[in-house]
This record gives C-alpha cells, structure tokens and sequence, in this order.
DNA sequence: ATACCGATGGACT
DNA sequence: GTCCATCGGTATA
C-alpha cells in the first residue's frame, strides 16, 4: 500500500453492491487524535439507498439531516448513532442523489492496536462489528460527511480478496430487506462479526 | 407533544 | 443462546 494510493471517483460512483464487494481488502487509516491505526476491511453491508428499504436514504422525508451526507458525493464519510449508544460509518457510493452506501462492518486490525485496545477500554474483540470498529478507530460524528482521500480517516486500496474467499449472506440487525444478499465478508478472518447468520443464503 | 424502533454490543445463562 | 441500556430520527396526533 502506497502513501499515495487513492480510490477514483470512478470506482466511488460504480454500483454500491460492486463497491461493498470491492471494499473488502480496502483499508482504513486513522489518524484521529495524532495517533495512527489501520487495518483492513473484511466485512461490509450494501445500503441501495432510496429503493431499499433497509437503508437510511429510504425516508418518506427523502434528504434529512440525518442522512444528507448519503446524498452527496461519493467516498465521503456517513455516520450514524446506533442504538443510541454506538457510532456507525458507511463509505457514500453510487451516483450523485441515490443515497447509496457501504457500512463498514468488520476491520482486521493491522497497525496501532495499543491505541484500538485503549478507545476500546481493553475489549474484545478490537473491531469486529461496525461500532467495535468506529469506536476503535475513534470514528464520531466529528467525521459525518468527512471526505476519506484524506486524514484523519482515510480509505485506501489494499488487498485484493479473490472471489472464492469472499462470503455472501443477508444482511444482519435488520427486519426489512434483511433476506437481501447484500452483506459480504471474507472467510476464515478475525475482524469478521458473527452476530448470528454467517451463512450462504 | 409523544410514541415507536432500531444498520448494536456487552453482560450474562 | 438470552436480555437490555440508551437516544436520535421519523411518523403520527
């Protein structure tokens, strides 16, 4: 991985499922507070926007406060709270307007673990599952709409995952659309939730 | 004004 | 496997 290396806006703007599959190998650098961790994406969720009724794009109020972010240009930073409790992000995607994006589920620690094991208070595990990892990347809603080309988050080109290694399955934590194959992750590594369904459907 | 319900994680059995 | 803290966003009145 290069400092240099950069998603196109091209890649950004591809179709989001193409993209959450894609994502996985990607990696996220942090460099919230001045001190760096990284690691690599090994599970994602498809968000397809305002036709899929599991997404945050998908409101009778259309653009809101809350999800104008999914709305804008691509490859920036969608945050949301969870639960009331837990920080969330999603990579925006898709073309302009189709409130499309990628929630970041899973994240193979790769760099700067002491500083992920510190946000995460010493648990376990460090970053799988979506608020395991904001929290242990010190993602907040400081970063909502955050373009990430650029510090102190940011998403670069990583792995590349061969297709036999990646799993597809439903997505998980969701009653509407949960039957969807949208969710992807890659087999046999750490960083990969197994809250409930890891299965083929 | 207020009711409903999560794109969850952690503690516990 | 089960339970539940906790609160913002949306819908409804």
């Amino acid at each position: 991985m290069e400092a240099t290396a950069r998603f196109t806006e091209d890649f950004l703007r591809r179709p989001v499922l193409e993209v959450a599959r894609e994502l996985l190998g990607a990696c996220l650098v942090s460099d919230v507070g001045g001190v760096r961790c990284a690691g690599v994406i090994v599970e994602t969720e498809a968000y397809g926007g305002i036709d899929d009724p599991a997404s945050h794009a998908c409101t009778r109020a259309g653009v809101t406060v809350r999800n104008r972010a999914m709305f804008g240009p691509p490859g920036r930073a969608y945050v949301y709270r969870s639960y009331g409790i837990h920080w969330c992000v999603n990579v925006v995607t898709g073309p302009d307007g189709l409130g499309q994006a990628v929630l970041c589920r899973g994240l193979m620690p790769l760099e700067g673990e002491e500083v992920m094991s510190e946000r995460r208070a010493g648990r376990r595990p460090l970053a799988a599952g979506p608020g395991r990892l904001a929290q242990a990347l010190g993602i907040t809603d400081v970063l909502y709409g955050h373009d990430l080309s650029e510090p102190p988050l940011a998403l670069v080109p990583g792995w590349r995952v061969p297709d036999t290694d990646v799993v597809v399955t439903g997505r998980i934590g969701i009653r509407v659309g949960a039957d969807r194959p949208y969710r992807f992750y890659v087999r046999g590594r750490p960083g990969v939730s197994r809250a409930g369904r890891n299965t083929n459907l």
